[in-house]
DNA sequence: GGAATTTTTGCATATTAATGCAAAATTGTT
DNA sequence: AACAATTTTGCATTAATATGCAAAAATTCC
């Protein structure tokens, strides 16, 4: 039959159109196309096409054709880097972890020391929060850390 | 139960892991973990995660966690892409950097916007903590960008 | 063309997945 | 803590999907 690789294409643009659930449902699409087949016939083409049904944000299941790749982000995990204080007002230390810069102080420093590393619109972060005594930094993708200790080192001794 | 979340986590964990085929052997997995669950619930639990069984090249069938692009194709073509005008209250902007997300507000919204997303009880986050302007949310490890930029567009514009 | 070989299909059925419903567990409220 | 409201789950069953096998088509080879 030359109507296997036919059948195969339409299949592709119905479920691409339409929101196709099940198999009898696309069944009686394409007979209404002129194609006949049965129930088997689409189970074994969707799966020679790798469509896979996929619950969608209504509740309901539709068919899609997904990605060929497998995506794995890995977490990059650099370990802890201590750096001993200095006498800067209320500094206790500062630490890197991944993108995340996490800054000790003495308690109730935190918020002034993070206002001021806001006020500085730093490029490099993308965001500062403070409780009374730690403030967590996170850095924008990329920054690399020598770039880092050399900003925070306006603000804190970094030795 | 606080064990569904858990199980959500370690049921993606199992399923990029193993070459997972059906949910009696998914099943079977989780209760040497010590979870003891009926089919039923992991066809709800595959759902909630949107788990999809696929083709592999082998011929036989396994399951993934689709690639958001295709998920957001298929949403897009059902016109599902509005964000509820309520909750972009003193939304200022979004950023990611690793599995952080940075979301920055109006002094005083952070943690409203906060408390929102947490509600939202999400398999993907798995922790938020908001100061007053600034939100920070910890996403679960091999969360993708897309899978993150997806649910938190159900809160903020992201385009 | 015709026999041999490979591919495709339907049938019947086994396997796998989804769901209505009531009960149990959890969460929220006061 | 007690009650109400919501969420989660199992049971039982239905719905949907996959597949062994034999037959029908298509393809290849002489």
């Amino acid at each position: 039959m030359r109507n296997r690789r036919n059948r195969l294409q339409l299949i592709i643009s119905i479920i691409k159109k339409n929101n196709i659930g099940n198999q009898n449902d696309l069944a009686r699409i394409l007979r209404s196309y002129g194609i006949d087949v049965t129930q088997a016939t689409l189970s074994r083409d969707l799966k020679a096409l790798k469509v896979t049904k996929v619950a969608s944000d209504k509740g309901e299941y539709i068919y899609i054709i997904p990605d060929n790749n497998e995506l794995q982000d890995s977490m990059l995990q650099r370990g802890m880097h201590s750096i001993p204080s200095g006498q800067q007002a209320g500094f206790v230390s500062i630490n890197f972890s991944g993108n995340i810069v996490v800054i000790k102080t003495r308690n109730g420093y935190a918020p002034g020391l993070a206002y001021d590393i806001d006020m500085s619109k730093s490029p490099l972060i993308i965001g500062t929060i403070a409780g009374a005594d730690t403030i967590f930094i996170v850095l924008k993708e990329g920054v690399s850390r020598d770039e880092a200790i050399h900003f925070f080192s306006r603000f804190v001794p970094m030795d």
